[in-house]
RNA sequence: GCCCGGGUGGCGGAAUUGGUAGACGCAGCAGACUCAAAAUCUGCCAUUCGCAAGGGUGUGAAGGUUCGAUUCCUUUCCCGGGCACCA
């Protein structure tokens, strides 16, 4: 009887799939445990080998949890909507829900011949409107909220009019962009006033603003979407533009954001990218004076403490300030700089990022403290969106201040001493302060503070906290999302009862945008037209169905609540949620964000959604680059079946072949100077000596793509050795973290392990080995050594070590000649969250019955038979010299007798006293003379 | 430029708290079984000196702390990732 595991694995996935085997329960005895993957986005390419990668992880720790006694939520999904699927259905006419349904077929087909534990009746569909009316829902309960910066929590918009009602919108619950008004004023305001008004409090708002605007896609992109001034998707142009957008008050939530990381189990790294997008600063605003003028100019910066090394102001040239104050000399050469500016795409400005640009306003700000002209400039470099919009600038301290001084000869005033040195600026704290009046001999780092108190004594400046990130564009001028339950009706927007909710997406024929940089939607006037007023046409963006799936896979059928709260209370926090980096700051801050809005809605009890992040490396692919040998022929005739294939991959991967499809000497000649190779750049790889040609061939690790010819595909895998190696090498293949080379090479040595796993049990010729005999001491010290080890192990994540560990308790086990049941069945339960197919299958071919994760063992508790006593190696001066035996005792043993008492070491002593004996616990014995 | 990671055999990687570096696997070499192949099994496998016993060196490089450092500290080089005019 031979390991055949394409029916073993076939028949089990079947049978799991008929008893639903994994279906969990929202009711149990049991601690719960919840384990998450990062759902997919169903493309139309399938999986490749490195998308299971955290999936397997999971799973194995999913079943390693169910083993341990859990009750533990294991579900899958697909975030269905976005940009792709419309992509396709723009190019081929097919509508995005046939082909989405397609994928997700393809997805679950591929999934499937994994052997995952997913309890598939949880399955979430972002795209399905029994899912988006509660991500609908969800919006309105965002748009229906303010936050209330005195109680650190969102709370319902009438709580926010009763205010208004009462007492106006003083400071405290002043918005930086509305008006003061009293409670009069309100009460005087009419009805679209009003909506106006509480419009800048929204969580959830509409506003025009600068957006990112992708031409090619005609569609706004987010801040993230958009990378180095062209767009993630495509790499198109994006410029800024003006336009009506939905936007979520993420800004509101930023401290809370950044507090809540400390509570919770990401990669350092991973927080320090969230804290960075943030981008939390402490400083002061400062108001100077503008000579001439009653207009004041506010600055925000970080540094007070050099106010006296200010020897000019820098304004973004979008601030209005500039119109009141520029003089009418420098008029001219103003405007000559802002239609300059003006021509100049975002792309060209962050490509330029270098060329210093600027111009004199003529008009003079004043040092509030000894009266000193300082020149207003405007320039690009100074951005309009962040602080005030202005800045003092100080040569000396700041490099960019720096070098524009030197670039427009505006002298520098050195408030640092021998800190700085005239060439370059220092941007040190640890300086004592020159030519600073009364801050003068007084550390940098102790002066900001005294600075700040002087200004808010003299009623000119403020303590003040910026942050970096934005409130995040929440509309799309897309088709494929979830359309937003808003009628616009005399220019308010109006919320739709949650009765008439799902609000569906309509049927539409044609793709393409709309009227005035509207979406698809934009075109249907049965869509627009409503009794009540113009239905918005914008859709969702991607990141809203996956900020809260988390919670609809608790309660997935649910049609009174997106969840119960009896049972988001029951599941409560994911305990571990695997994904790769990619989301650091897109979906991880939003659905954080979401989070916290339903907690203080009171809708769910957590405001944390992962207590623990693991995020999975990436799996890259071999990409393989030619050239031919100069000296032969000027094309490549290829045989060989590998050879055949290479030669595709380049010919299809890139436009180097002639029209016969051939690669010659000229297009390769191309092909190296175009991708800046060189010869010394390749290895030989076939030496062609029979027609005297080498091929040279450079083989690189990169992302899997399809475009790059590289993508390994998990179904061969599988179809040659089976999903049980095929999970266990993904994991043998090293920490599930760390990024690496896909590599085949090795997956034949993880196959031969389950193989002689298989032969303690059955031989090929012999047939049925395993016995039950009791086990000897010997061999239960085996098991129970595994046992500790792997369970070890998989708590820690690491799972490469684990499968090493299985190898060498069978090989163990092998070489002992051990079939004894009562050894080997253990060894199944715990190998079952690695390798789950081989395992119930030897668990049930030896007679048991139920399912081998719900096997009754006190496993991990277990009488282990320990060592009596143990070889240990004795050092003397940190040289290990020689073994002694001590028995492993109850109490730590009486190191120092033993080492004295022993003759090897009294030996090696050489009849010195040791001076100090050192009994490293397990490990050594180390005796210094 | 700034902020995180990381550099260990031919390769992937192990070493959990500072305690015998190189586990486990791949590749390679030698052998057993076989008519042969496959499968399986055994031995060797960082480097260097040596017939051997045994010794020297060795975790990117240079220093330091320690009885003892892949692990901690300082300096430096290289690779990967993130951010990037945020004042």
């Amino acid at each position: 009887m031979e390991y055949n595991f394409r029916k073993i694995e076939q028949e089990w996935q079947q049978k799991w799939i008929a008893t639903n085997a994994y279906k969990v329960n929202n009711e149990s005895a049991k601690p719960k445990f919840y384990v998450l993957d990062m759902f997919p986005y169903p493309s139309g390419t399938g999986l490749h080998v490195g998308h299971p990668l955290g999936y397997i992880a999971s799973d194995i720790y999913a079943r390693y949890k169910r083993l341990k006694g859990y009750n533990v939520l294991h579900p899958m999904g697909y975030d269905s909507f976005g940009l792709p699927a419309e992509q396709y259905a723009l190019e081929t006419g097919q509508h995005p829900a046939v082909t989405t349904e397609k994928n997700i077929a393809t997805f679950r087909n591929q999934l499937d011949r994994i052997g995952f534990s997913f309890d598939w009746s949880r399955e979430v569909k972002t795209s399905d409107p029994a899912y988006y009316k509660w991500t609908q829902w969800i919006f309105l309960q965002i748009f229906d909220s303010w936050y209330n910066h005195s109680t650190h929590q969102a709370e319902r918009i009438e709580t926010l009019i009763q205010i208004f009602e009462t007492e106006g919108n003083k400071s405290k619950i002043k918005n930086q962009k509305s008006k003061l008004f009293t409670a009069s004023d309100w009460k005087s305001f009419d009805e679209k006033e009003k909506q106006d008004i509480l419009m800048e409090y929204r969580l959830a708002y509409s506003a025009y603003g600068e957006v990112n605007w992708c031409e090619a896609l005609g569609t706004v992109l987010a801040n993230d979407e958009v990378v180095n001034g062209v767009s993630e998707r495509g790499g198109h142009p994006v410029i800024k533009k003006k336009m009506r957008q939905w936007y979520l008050r993420i800004t509101d939530y930023a401290d809370r954001l950044l507090e809540g990381l400390e509570k919770v189990d990401f990669s350092e790294s991973l927080k320090e990218q969230q804290r960075n997008w943030i981008g939390k600063s402490q400083g002061a605003e400062i108001d100077f004076a503008i000579n001439g003028s009653n207009q004041k100019l506010k600055v925000y910066t970080t540094r007070p403490d050099t106010i006296f090394g200010v020897d000019f102001m820098v304004l973004a040239p979008e601030l209005d300030l500039l119109n009141e104050i520029v003089s009418p000399e420098q008029r001219a050469a103003v405007d000559d700089y802002l239609s300059y500016v003006k021509s100049r795409s975002d792309r060209e400005r962050m490509a330029e990022v270098k060329q210093i640009t600027g111009c004199f306003t003529g008009a003079n700000a004043i040092n509030p403290f000894d009266g000193r002209a300082i020149p207003v400039w405007i320039a690009e470099y100074v951005l309009s969106g962040y602080g005030t919009g202005a800045i003092m600038a100080v040569p000396c301290g700041d490099e960019r201040d720096y070098n524009f001084a030197k670039h427009f000869n505006i002298p520098i005033t050195n408030i640092i001493g021998e800190f700085y040195n005239g060439n370059e600026a220092n941007p040190t704290k640890d300086a004592l302060l020159t030519q600073s009046g009364f801050l003068n001999g007084m550390l940098m780092r102790d002066a900001i503070d005294v600075v700040i108190t002087k200004l808010e004594q003299m009623g000119i400046g403020k303590r003040k906290i910026n942050f970096k990130m934005r409130d995040a564009g929440f509309s799309r001028q897309r088709y494929w999302g979830e359309p937003f339950p808003i009628v616009w009706k005399h220019g308010s927007a109006l919320p739709l009862d949650e009765k008439e909710l799902p609000l569906e997406l309509p049927h539409v024929d044609k793709y393409g945008p709309g009227p005035e940089g509207e979406g698809p939607l934009g075109n249907l006037s049965s869509w627009i037209t409503t009794p009540d007023g113009k239905r918005e046409t914008a859709t969702m963006p991607g990141y809203a169905g996956s900020s809260w799936y988390f919670l609809r896979y608790m309660d997935p059928h649910n049609n009174q609540a997106f969840c119960d709260r009896k049972v988001s209370d029951y599941w409560g926090q994911v305990d571990l949620y695997i994904g790769g980096t990619e989301h650091a700051v897109g979906h991880l801050l939003y659905s954080r964000m979401w989070t916290k809005v339903l907690f203080d809605l009171g809708y769910i009890g957590h405001d944390e959604p992962y207590k623990k992040l693991v995020n999975q490396g990436m799996i890259t692919g071999k990409s393989y680059f030619f050239m031919h040998d100069k000296a032969h022929a000027d094309t490549i005739v290829s045989y060989k079946k590998e050879e055949a294939t290479l030669l595709a991959r380049f010919k299809y991967g890139h436009n180097y072949v002639d029209a016969g499809g051939k690669l010659t000497k000229k297009s390769f000649d191309k092909y190296l100077s175009d991708q800046k190779y060189k010869t010394t750049d390749f290895d030989i790889r076939w030496d062609k000596d029979e027609e005297g040609a080498f091929i040279y061939v450079k083989e690189e690790s990169e992302k899997m793509s399809k475009s790059k010819f590289n993508v390994e595909n998990p179904d061969e895998i599988v179809d040659k050795y089976g999903a049980d190696t095929y999970r266990m090498y993904e994991m043998f293949l090293g920490p599930v973290e760390a990024s690496k080379p896909w590599d085949t090479k090795g997956i034949e040595g993880v196959h031969r392990f389950l193989k002689k796993l298989w032969r303690l049990f059955y031989d090929e010729i012999k047939g049925k080995v395993w016995t039950d005999d009791k086990p000897t001491a010997e061999e239960l010290k085996i098991l129970h050594r595994t046992i500790k080890k792997i369970e070890d192990d998989t708590e820690r994540f690491s799972f490469n070590t684990a499968v090493s560990s299985f190898m060498i308790c069978v090989n163990e086990l092998a070489d002992s000649k051990c079939h004894k049941k009562e050894v080997l069945e253990k060894l199944l339960v715990l190998l079952t969250p690695y390798a789950p197919h081989i395992a119930e299958e030897l668990w049930h071919l030896i007679g048991n019955s139920g399912s081998v994760l719900d096997a009754a063992y006190p496993l991990f508790d277990a009488n282990y038979v320990t060592e009596t006593s143990k070889e240990y190696p004795v050092s003397i001066n940190g040289k290990v010299r020689t073994n002694i035996n001590i028995a492993l005792e109850a109490a730590q043993p009486e190191v120092e007798q033993i080492v004295l008492g022993n003759e090897t070491v009294q030996k090696w002593l050489e009849g010195k006293a040791p001076k100090k004996i050192i009994y490293v616990k397990n490990k050594m014995v180390n005796v210094v003379v």
